[in-house]
RNA sequence: GGCGCCAUAGUCUAUCGGUUAGGACGCGGCCCUUUCAAGGCCGAGAGACGGGUUCGAUUCCCGUUGGCGCUACCA
């Protein structure tokens, strides 16, 4: 039976380096046994998920090097290879479930299972569904479905007795069956949850071999009595740990970087990143921490990844990547990574329009759009200062930006001004006085060329890292102050309807 | 609160019962050098705590503490 693992990204958000670390160990796992290695999306969440997420996922993946044997780029004799277009298998299984008595459908509101979590809560007990539809009858249901009330479809789980994981990196894992919550299979909108489709597909798709971050550990169990009910052997589970801020708390974007393409924006190598990454897996040889990927895979042993979760330490990155650029390049080779990198048409031919009008020689290019060339910016906060915002609504602004575009389907010109604008209307400010401050947080000026086309041109995840970068330099925001303030956006008059 | 995972220097790690606990990043010093890097050499720095098991525990077991994850009709 020949090893197959995947990679199986949500196309929500930016592409993580956290993905990359899994696909990483996936990938060298497959290959070593001589194996597949497929990538499929999970866009189960159809409001989140968004081509433009799954495209840049493709692509950071790709620019790492690792590639896949099927996928829903290069087809494959599984496919379809997104979810969204495999409700049918999911609709099938769920129907089968629902036959042979190991699924109910439950049609309890959302406000009564957060009544029931609460108590549960506070007495002390494992939070779960109290089995209030488990046993309604044929008539029931159908009346209700009648009525039109919505209803979901939920796994049954034992009340007694325990479950044993066995996961590769691990041991066994015991679970108390009454810990085990009744998921929701099927949601409302009649999608499957992760959970039954992670399943299905994984069956459908012959997966050996499920290594998936230590956040799923708990649903394991589920998945067990899943593959359980269906009659279908469950692949191999190993649960890598998590990448950890300096904090040791999960990666998140408040605290670190964590876009592959803000590493690929900042001028790492990809090849430098991937080395990196399978320094967390990889135990490299005495004194050599330097390791291509044919290295990694003929050296990676899944039973010497450490479990603990190590801190994505960007100082050793920088170390690694500056080897690369020095030892693994010749004169030649590091000139067009430069050219690759942002010394080329494209980037410039979207920058030279900008500074045209503003110059009187052409050597006046040079300082007026260097932040184009630049990661961080070395701002103080009294150049954040200058403007005429106060210190609150300055601090705000920042916030809430760094909310709104984070949510931005689309980035590009018009969606970037629409919430610096809808921001200056909230805080009941001028236009003008909002956004000096965003120029010097992102331009590192207040006199430049326009910000908005700046930020489209930047990218994302470097302006998300200006905008940190310039609230850690006011002082930072404590998450009160960030609740706060995100909801004040929400109730916010759109940007649309300003006069009042 | 409930359930689970984890625990060697600031960080990434080696050690699979007996080692002066090894390497790497970072940090400090020296050398090289027109500057700065790079490079070379040297140095400081670790087994969370308490019980067991054993002739002997960083290593095996239990407890404590700490960190982390999950606790959704998100993945």
């Amino acid at each position: 039976m020949t090893v197959r693992t995947r990679i199986a990204p949500s196309p929500t958000g930016d592409p993580h380096v956290g993905t990359a670390f899994v696909a990483l160990i996936n990938y060298c796992y497959a290959k070593q046994h001589g194996g597949q290695f497929l990538l499929r999306i999970e866009d189960t969440d159809r409001v989140r998920s968004s081509p433009a997420a799954e495209r840049a996922i493709l692509d950071a993946l790709h620019w790492l090097g690792l590639h896949w044997d099927e996928g829903p780029d290069v087809g494959g004799p599984h496919g379809p290879y997104r979810q969204g277009e495999r409700l049918a298998f999911y609709t099938r299984y769920a129907n089968e479930l629902l036959a042979g008595g190991h699924a109910f459908r439950c049609f309890c509101t959302p406000e009564r299972l957060d009544a029931v979590r609460l108590e549960q809560r506070q007495m002390g007990k494992p939070p779960g569904y109290d089995g209030h539809c488990l046993n309604l009858g044929e008539k029931e249901i159908a009346a209700n479905d009648a009525a039109g009330i919505p209803s979901v479809v939920r796994m049954k789980v034992p009340r007694e007795g325990s479950v044993t994981i066995d996961d590769l990196l691990r041991g066994p894992i015991v679970f108390e069956w009454r810990t085990v919550d009744m998921q929701v299979l099927v949601k409302s909108d009649g999608w499957p949850t992760y959970h039954l489709a992670n399943v299905v597909d994984d069956h459908l798709m012959q997966i050996t071999h499920v290594m998936r971050g230590e956040e799923w550990i708990s649903s394991a169990p589920k998945h067990a009595l899943l593959y359980d009910y269906l009659g279908w052997k469950m692949p191999q589970l190993a649960h890598l740990p998590l990448l950890r801020n300096a904090d040791k708390s999960k990666l998140s974007k408040r605290k670190n970087p964590t876009g592959i393409r803000f590493y690929q924006r900042m001028g790492y190598l990809p090849e430098a990143l991937v080395n990196f990454l399978g320094l967390l897996a990889v135990p490299p040889l005495e004194g050599e921490e330097i390791m291509d990927l044919p290295t990694m895979i003929g050296r990676f042993n899944l039973e010497h990844v450490s479990v603990g979760g190590p801190v994505f330490d960007v100082a050793k990155l920088d170390w690694l990547n500056g080897r690369y650029l020095r030892e693994k390049l010749d004169a030649h080779g590091f000139e067009e990574r430069v050219r690759a990198w942002t010394l080329n048409e494209d980037y410039l031919g979207r920058i030279a329009p900008l500074a045209q009008s503003r110059i009187e020689r052409l050597s006046d290019l040079g300082p007026l759009t260097s932040f184009f060339f630049a990661g961080r910016l070395d701002v103080t906060a009294a150049q954040l200062r200058e403007g005429k915002l106060d210190e609150l609504a300055l601090r705000q602004a920042f916030v809430m930006a760094a909310a709104l575009l984070d949510a931005l389907d689309e980035w590009d010109v018009p969606h970037i001004e629409e919430v610096i604008r809808a921001i200056a209307d909230v805080l009941e400010k001028k236009l003008r006085d909002v956004v000096r401050p965003f120029y010097v947080a992102i331009t590192g000026s207040a006199q430049s060329v326009p910000l908005f086309d700046s930020m489209a041109i930047l990218g994302r995840d470097l302006v998300r890292e200006r905008l940190r970068v310039a609230l850690e330099r006011l002082g930072g925001v404590t998450a009160a102050e960030q609740e706060a303030w995100k909801k004040m956006i929400e109730r916010g008059r759109p940007a649309g309807e300003t006069q009042a």
